[in-house]
DNA sequence: ATGGATGCAAACTGTTTGCACTACT
DNA sequence: AGTAGTGCAAACAGTTTGCATCCAT
C-alpha cells in the first residue's frame, strides 16, 4: 500500500529528526527495529518482537530492543500499554488516532475514542492548576449474552 | 477514631462472608493481613507490606501474600493500580469514594472523582453491546510553573 | 482425618546491567 | 580515534511454584 510506505519514510525521518537532536548516533539496528515495529499490526511485546526479528535474521539483541524502544516511546512513534500485570505491549503511534482500549474477557481488545475525555483532562488542569500531558484509560468487560 | 474501627468489622465481615461463601477457610494470616492492609493510608506495594509484617513480628511469607491479596482484590476490598511499569500498588477500597489518579512527575498522586467517565461507560456499553465491570484511568502531568 | 493453606526456598519471567567488541561520528 | 551502541550472558526484581508441614473444617 502507497500510504503505508509514505508513512514508513515519513516516520524515518521523525526518527533520524529526533536522534540528530538528542545527539544519540544512527545505528543500522535501530532503523530496522522502527520499521519491523511499524510493520506489526496491533499490538505487540519485546519477546515477540525479538524472536520475530530472530526468525527474519535480524541480528538484534534484547539489549538493544529495550533501549530503542526506550527512544520509540520519547520521540512519541510508539505507546505502551499494560494490558496484563506483568507484560509491557506497544503499538505504533504515528498518525493514528490517539485512542483508548477496552479489554474484554475474553483476551479481545476494542479501540474507541471519546472526545469526553478530553474535557475531563481539561476540568482537570484547571482545577489542580497542573499540566497534563498524557492519560491512559482502560475499561474492563464482557460481551453482552 | 471510631469510624475506622467501625470500618475494619465490617470489612472483616465482608472478608468473612467472602470466605464463607467461596469455600476458603478462614485462616489468622488471611485476617491478620486484611486488618494491616487496612491499617495502611493510602498505596502500598507487596514488597512494603511484607517487611512491614516483618517488623511487627508476624509470621507470614510472601506466597500467603500474594495469594491473600488476590482474595482481597476478587471480593473488591482492595484495588491495584499500576503507578510505575513493573510493580503493582493497591489500595482499600470499602466505602471510599471510586476515584481515579493523576500522576505528577514529581511522584505525587492527586485522587479526583469526575462523573464523566460513567456517562463514558454507559455509551461505551450501549455502541458495542458490551457489559463494562470496572475501569483504570491515569492523567500524567506536572505542577504549572 | 483430610486436604486446603502456610512458610520457605527455588524457579520463573520480563527487564536491566556489565563487559568486551564494534562501528558511527 | 574516541566513545556511544551493540550482543551476549549474568544479574535483578517482582511474582509464582513445589513441597513438606500445619491447622481449619
Amino acid at each position: 500500500m502507497e500510504i503505508d510506505k509514505g508513512n514508513q519514510i515519513k516516520v524515518r525521518d521523525i526518527f533520524s529528526d529526533y536522534l540528530a537532536e538528542k545527539g544519540h548516533r544512527k545505528t543500522p539496528e535501530r532503523y530496522a527495529i522502527l520499521s519491523e515495529v511499524y510493520t506489526i499490526q496491533g499490538h505487540f511485546d519485546i519477546e515477540s518482537l525479538y524472536t520475530n526479528m530472530k526468525n527474519k535474521n535480524y541480528r538484534v539483541s534484547r539489549a538493544t530492543l529495550y533501549n530503542t524502544i526506550d527512544l520509540l516511546l520519547d520521540c512519541k512513534l510508539i505507546r505502551r500499554h499494560q494490558f496484563g500485570q506483568n507484560i509491557s505491549f506497544f503499538e505504533k503511534s504515528f498518525e493514528f488516532k490517539q485512542h483508548d482500549h477496552i479489554i474484554l474477557d475474553n483476551g479481545e481488545v476494542i479501540e474507541f475514542c471519546d472526545p469526553r475525555i478530553q474535557k475531563i483532562r481539561k476540568t482537570l488542569e484547571d482545577i489542580f492548576n497542573i499540566e497534563i500531558n498524557e492519560h491512559s484509560l482502560y475499561f474492563y468487560g464482557k460481551r453482552k449474552t
